[in-house]
RNA sequence: GAGGGCGUAGCUCAGUGGUAGAGCAACGGUCUUUUAAACCGUGGGCCGUGGGUUCAAUCCCCACCGCCCUCACCA
């Protein structure tokens, strides 16, 4: 007999004594952690009504202990056969760990002085028909706590608080915008181009159009067409899907924020992004100075502004215009470097010696141009991108341009990079005429920013993937 | 895609070439202030899936599936 059939025959018990296992909407309940903190002088031996999942349950026979837990903090709940009556105890036998319980009784302390409410009535909610992962261990194994997230959060209180701070997060990020007069807008995820960024994307079929469409791999050119048509500062919080690997910082749909700034630039999007990711941090966790693993991050403003070559230099010891320098140095960390030109060996290069250094939060400078196709190039220094990477934690989690809003310009760029990308990219993402039709009729100069969200909260959360910031996460299929 | 690790009860984990164990959870019992409640008793397993070796496989070998790690890929 399983524990199904167990609690199935609880449940038939229960209609037996006519208590209904499911029951309906429950008004006043008191949220467990405001009772709990509010407990004083003033409210002992006052009523007080709760609801919860039960999550541990000692019981005397006449008398029986419970731990209530909602999303907000967990209470001991007493009940005992002379204060509930004989009616409610008696289908109270018939409930368990992992039920969902409301209970309405005085406040009080134990003699061991744990707040607890002694009950003095109950309200059966739901009747859980599985049994909870068990109590002292929790739950581990990483495949269900992803699988069966709704496990993972009743079972580990505090992956359920990181993911109540991811949306903290979130609203906090929308109110920092909104108070500084950006306007939230969405745009469609459902593209004919994919344009953006380099990353392949997924390809879904419309029946009745009976043509393919891709989804959107990046937020940036209708932003920048909106641009173009007066919305002067917007910003967009979004799903993006790359069709790619898998792994502690890559999940193939994530949560990107955009943002265009007319009339701004690459400064514009300095003071904001540093401002805003300290607010965030200072929001959820009261500090800038962030616990990451073993490591402290530190995104108090102002981040230090490197650049990219001298990073380069310094770190990976060579001349970075030396090709050869540039192999040699990955070949010694075995790295292959056949037929890659000399921005995909600067990048690697960076990737390899330079990015584990980038604890605290840091401005990355004057990239080559070649790899920004949409940014405007550096007034001073020909062939550099007028562009910061924002990197923290040994990730990059910010990547900001001044916009490039000559159409001509940015057709030639987005040619040459189609032919660079070879004949994939050329069937896969085709350039965006009307992102050019558009910036024909005028782009004010503008800044321009993308955050990654989840390798933010990584940061803020102190979590070493991806996963542990995503409520559900790729998969694959259960065998 | 490559290499490595893992997969045993609902959960956390032991284990052995001879048909499987603990703790918690569950069920029955005692118990009206416990908190990993305690005590007595009971049930529960295609040992990831499929093949092979063997008298005999959960264990050894092969393949497959899934998860994790490292690498590759990755604006």
């Amino acid at each position: 007999m399983s524990e199904r059939d167990d609690r199935l025959q609880h449940l038939e018990a229960l209609r037996r004594l006519d208590v209904e296992p499911f029951g309906n909407r429950f008004d006043g309940a008191s949220s467990i952690g405001s009772v709990v903190a509010g407990y004083g002088s003033e409210t002992e031996g006052k009523t007080a009504t709760v609801a919860g999942r039960i999550t541990a349950h000692r019981s005397f026979g006449k008398a029986a202990f419970l731990d209530l837990r909602d999303w907000t903090g967990k209470v001991q709940v007493y009940v005992k056969k002379d204060a509930v009556g004989e009616a409610v105890h008696a289908w109270f036998q018939h409930v368990g760990i992992g039920d969902v319980l409301a209970a309405t009784g005085t406040l009080g302390k134990t003699k061991t002085g744990e707040i607890t409410l002694f009950a003095t009535s109950l309200t059966l909610l739901t009747k859980a028909l599985r049994p909870l992962p068990e109590k002292w261990h929790g739950l581990k194994d990483p495949e269900i706590r992803t699988r069966r997230r709704y496990l993972d959060l009743i079972a580990n209180p505090e992956v359920q608080q990181k993911f109540l701070k991811r949306a903290r997060a979130l609203m906090g990020i929308r109110r920092f915008l909104d108070a500084r007069g950006y306007v939230e807008v969405e745009t469609p995820m459902m593209q004919a181009v994919a344009g953006g960024a380099a990353a392949r994307p997924f390809i879904t079929h419309h029946h009745a159009l009976d043509r393919d469409l891709y989804l959107r791999i990046a937020l940036e050119i209708p932003l920048k067409k909106l641009m173009v048509g007066g919305l002067e500062r917007v910003y967009e919080i979004g799903r993006v899907f790359r069709n790619e690997g898998i792994d502690t910082q890559h999940n193939p749909e994530f949560t990107m924020l955009e943002l265009y700034h007319a009339y701004g630039d690459l400064r514009t999007m300095m003071d904001l992004v540093e401002a805003l990711v300290a607010n965030v941090a200072q929001e959820i966790t009261g500090t800038a100075k962030l616990p990451f693993g073993e490591r402290t991050v530190d995104v108090t403003p102002p981040w230090p502004r490197r650049d990219y070559f001298e990073l380069i230099k310094t770190h990976a010891d060579l001349d970075p215009s030396d090709e050869d320098a540039l192999r040699a140095k990955l070949q010694d960390r075995r790295v292959e470097t056949a037929g890659l030109t000399r921005i995909d060996l600067l990048d690697k290069v960076f990737g390899e010696y330079v990015e584990p250094h980038l604890v605290d939060a840091t401005y990355v400078c004057n990239q080559p141009l070649e790899m920004t196709p949409l940014c405007r190039e550096h007034r001073e220094r020909p062939g550099l991108a007028d562009r910061f990477e924002a990197y923290a934690g040994c990730m990059e989690i910010a990547n900001a341009y001044t916009e490039l809003n000559d159409p001509l310009e940015q057709r030639k760029r987005l040619v040459r990079q189609m032919k660079a990308a070879g004949d994939e990219m050329v069937r896969e993402g085709r350039i965006d005429e009307d992102f050019l039709t558009a910036l024909e009729h005028g782009m004010p100069p503008a800044g321009g920013l993308g955050i990654g969200i989840d390798r933010l909260l990584m940061i803020v959360t102190n979590s070493a993937s991806i996963r542990e910031v995503i409520l559900f996460p790729m998969l694959r299929d259960e065998s």
